[in-house]
DNA sequence: TATCTGGAACGAGTC
DNA sequence: ACGACTCGTTCCAGA
């Protein structure tokens, strides 16, 4: 391969080269953070949470919490949770960092800061009074070196025109300028431009060799049949086909679409929060990873595109790709004019002289943590998408809007609104693994069009994420159906072979619908909900051969064993396994036992959904004293196990452990069987998430939260879940001190480099408590998270249901630094096919291991 | 005709 | 080394 292959060692060498060493020049000029301050904050040296999550660069915003359930919260309030918002601004070893004041967004020579920050109009509309700033060019949709322009000789070139996703993508090579498309031709930021430079020529250094260590695609002569057997054969053959549904073009994603309401504001909010994500992810990781100034660019994830024209009061960072490859950067923004204009990001210096205006982030990034209630306010998704939706490849015509079982479409609503403005729900694919939530870097939310689909949308990019913005109105009473959005496969050699991007496309094909909300108060402030769908199984394959277990009806036992369970999902055969296992926290498997499956209980729910019922086996201690937790899956055969499901083993004559379903999510067909525990979601099968002690917070945390809600939130029922809180698994941050659950497996896997994203990883926010999780990952586990500090300053975890009384975020500059969220280690993915991640963990040891000695050198 | 869908072929990689 | 298998991607064809 190519240098791409270092990627995560380059990347990781930075990090942790500026946790072992302070920077004159950063902590000089740091705003106001001394060491020891910094070391105060609940992100300390060592801490993996800090050097993983926020190690990202300084302009954070300043958030305060508010939690919907004050009393679970209570006690955490007042220990740091901004510490955490703030944190981003901390250097990976908790001290100082740059400076990380408030930063206020402005419209390039429209907004001043001042007006962004006092407004009190709602975000819709006080967005709207940025019109004038110009856009992010939509040219960069797909990660620079995503696109790398050795990805493949193939249709790639030429799909760039055709479809929206690739002619969308940005080109970001950070530090490739020898093979950056934007000195291309090729690489033009304007879709057309682009398009013909491609059309032009196969000797774009888009298709360079020697950039292109890999032509991956089928099309460059895989098949017989296909056209020319060039590599741009059938793509362009197929152009017109291609997954370019919007009838803007999409060279423009954010070309708008007519029906969207007038009122709503169409481009600003995403601009803002495209530029925002600009500051606080994309930038995240230049600053404190140490990448070369040349390589640096102030939105890398947002592409040439996106960039914010602020006050950065310093000497400016100046990116010679921004500054060419956009030579009318400044244009008035029009939706036409979309992919044209762009905002400027601000310019940060190392070392500034004194603490500058800063344009703040006001919203959050992509893959910040957000809970899904707050206050009054509630976002829920009451209709779930279905399980499965074959995602369809740029080469395929769309394969239509995602589905809801009942065969309409996913309904979210948002309750405890009561203003008459109306807001944008965003929508954008997240990962479905036990990870944090975040866009996933595979797939992409797919705006459906035509007479068919109900509700208006539009595209926007924010970072190398599209995401789909939908009105919310009043007049809806708050509810969208999303019948306007599918799902987009991008080819994994394509993502793959992205700067720094380490996930890895495979078999990593769970998704998730993540929708966002953003409401502004009249304090103004502003509360961002975020609710993620169950998992969606997005290949064809899988959905066809991998089962799934969709609920449980039974979640503990007595060590003894012998109870029936009944197991609910998809793809069950009649001579599917059902094994039960524990691992030790270093992955290795210590006990595994095939559980008795009553082969006459198989019943087809539905076309696809089956249930089954197993008899529990009994553990392979009796002796317990205290629960343990294990995992079970189903098995279909080698290599088509489920994702692994949660199970807790108790001790004998030990009271049962109730646990509170965290998902009230009944699939339809499915009659209501009282399964209580969810699965754990995530691709292949991830890790389980190890329930919390029970605590006083799992009884009061969600009612109470609902309580707030008053009448507005509508009584749960099945398809209606207002557990938003599908963020489950990934939502938590992994920060919980080591040995919460010692009796815990927790093996190490995916080798995402949260840290060297190329979509910029930004510091998820520490929100709830949630603590369905409670192993600490494994050191070396995951390259972004070397050294776990055994001890934290966290909070105790919270419970399941505490986290969904999480609080929201709240951006709001004038806020002081906030509170303290319970905050729990998020496991690590446990089973992506076990045999493979096992592999790639061993892989992951040894890079850490070269990583170490670099560091250290 | 264009789009949506289900199915399956092809080929690279893995076992 | 080789064949079987797995899986991503593309193409076909019917609705």
């Amino acid at each position: 391969m190519t240098s791409d292959n270092e990627e995560p060692e380059f990347d990781f060498n930075f990090l942790f080269e500026y946790s072992q060493e302070e920077d004159p020049a950063r902590s000089k000029d740091a705003f106001s953070y001394s060491q020891n301050a910094s070391m105060s904050l609940p992100l300390g040296v060592g801490n993996p949470c800090l050097s993983s999550q926020f190690h990202g660069l300084a302009p954070s915003p300043v958030i305060s919490v508010s939690s919907c359930h004050q009393a679970a919260y209570g006690l955490l309030e007042d220990t740091g949770v901004s510490s955490y918002y703030l944190s981003p601004g901390l250097r990976p070893n908790g001290g100082p960092t740059l400076e990380s004041p408030r930063i206020e967004i402005t419209a390039y020579g429209q907004l001043a800061e001042d007006d962004v920050k006092e407004s009190r109009l709602p975000v819709s509309r006080q967005l709207s009074s940025a019109v004038m700033l110009t856009l992010p060019s939509t040219e960069g949709y797909r990660d620079p070196s995503g696109l790398s322009p050795a990805s493949s000789l193939s249709s790639r070139s030429c799909h760039s025109e055709a479809s929206s996703y690739e002619s969308g993508f940005s080109y970001n090579y950070d530090n490739s300028p020898a093979t950056s498309p934007w000195q291309s031709p090729c690489v033009s930021p304007k879709g057309p431009s682009s398009l013909a430079s491609c059309a032009l020529g196969g000797g774009s250094p888009r298709q360079s060799p020697a950039a292109s260590p890999r032509p991956t695609s089928p099309c460059g002569g895989k098949r017989k049949y296909s056209f020319s057997g060039s590599g741009g054969g059938a793509p362009c053959r197929r152009a017109s086909r291609s997954a370019t549904p919007s009838p803007q073009g999409s060279p423009c994603l954010g070309a708008g679409d007519d029906t969207w309401p007038p009122d709503t504001n169409r481009y600003t909010n995403s601009a803002i929060v495209a530029a925002i994500n600009a500051l606080s992810t994309d930038g995240a990781g230049d600053i404190s990873e140490g990448i070369p100034l040349k390589a640096r660019r102030t939105n890398q994830e947002s592409g040439p595109g996106m960039s914010l024209k602020v006050e950065s009061g310093g000497e400016e960072l100046i990116l010679g790709e921004t500054q060419e490859d956009y030579p009318s950067p400044r244009l008035p923004f029009k939706k036409e004019n979309y992919s044209g204009g762009f905002l400027d990001v601000p310019q940060y210096s190392y070392s500034w002289s004194k603490p500058k205006p800063f344009i703040s982030p006001s919203l959050p990034a992509l893959d910040w943590q957000l809970p899904s209630c707050s206050g009054p306010y509630n976002l829920q998704i009451e209709m779930q998408p279905k399980s499965h939706h074959r995602a369809h490849y740029e080469t395929e015509g769309s394969r239509g809007a995602v589905k809801a079982p009942s065969g309409g479409h996913p309904v979210v609503q948002l309750y405890g609104y009561m203003e008459n403005e109306p807001l944008t729900l965003q929508l954008f694919i997240g990962t479905a693994d036990d990870r944090l939530l975040r866009p996933h870097a595979f797939y992409q939310v797919h705006r459906i069009t035509g007479k068919t689909v109900s509700t208006s949308s539009h595209e926007v990019m924010q970072s190398n994420t599209k995401v789909l913005e939908i009105p919310l109105l009043p007049e809806n009473n708050m509810r969208a159906i999303i019948d306007c959005a599918g799902i987009l496969k991008l080819r994994n050699s394509d993502i793959e072979l992205r700067k720094g991007e380490t996930d890895i496309g495979r078999k990593n094909t769970r998704v998730r619908m993540v929708f966002r909300v953003h409401i502004e108060q009249a304090s103004g402030r502003t509360v961002s909900l975020q609710a993620a769908s169950n998992p969606i199984e997005c290949s064809q394959r899988s959905a066809q051969e991998l089962p799934l277990v969709e609920k449980q009806n039974v979640d503990s036992c007595v060590a003894t064993g012998g109870k029936k369970m009944l197991l609910s999902g998809h793809n069950f055969l009649p001579d599917s396994k059902v094994l039960f296992l524990e691992k030790a926290q270093d992955g290795h498997h210590i006990w595994e036992t095939e559980a008795k499956v009553e082969k006459e209980s198989l019943k087809a729910v539905s076309l696809t959904h089956t249930t089954l019922v197993v008899e529990i086996p009994p553990y392979h201690n009796q002796r317990i004293s205290s629960p343990s937790q294990v995992n079970f899956y189903v098995c279909n055969g080698k290599r088509k196990r489920s994702q692994y499901q949660r199970f807790t083993y108790l001790p004998p004559n030990a009271p049962m452990i109730k646990t509170e379903p965290n998902d009230d999510y009944e699939p339809q067909g499915v009659p209501a069987l009282g399964l209580p525990p969810r699965p754990y979601y995530g691709p292949q099968g991830l890790s389980p998430m190890i329930h919390a002690d029970p605590s006083p917070c799992l009884a009061g945390g969600y009612p109470a939260c609902q309580q707030r809600h008053g009448g507005a939130i509508p009584p749960s029922s099945p398809g209606s879940s207002p557990t938003l809180h599908d963020l489950t698994p990934a939502a938590y941050p992994r920060c919980l001190p080591a040995g919460r659950s010692p009796d815990h497996a927790v093996p190490a896997l995916l080798p995402v480099a949260q840290a060297g994203s190329p979509r910029g990883y930004t510091p998820p926010l520490l929100f709830s408590a949630g603590s369905p999780v409670s192993s600490a990952p494994s050191p070396g586990s995951h390259p972004s998270t070397p050294g776990l500090a055994p001890e934290g300053p966290f909070a105790p975890p919270a419970t399941t249901l505490a986290r969904k009384t999480s609080p929201a975020l709240l951006t709001d500059s004038a806020t002081p630094p906030a509170l303290p969220l319970p905050v729990t280690i998020k496991q690590e993915p446990q089973e992506l096919d076990q045999m493979y991640l096992d592999d790639v963990n061993e892989i992951i040891r040894n890079d850490l291991s070269s990583i170490s000695v670099h560091s250290h050198a």
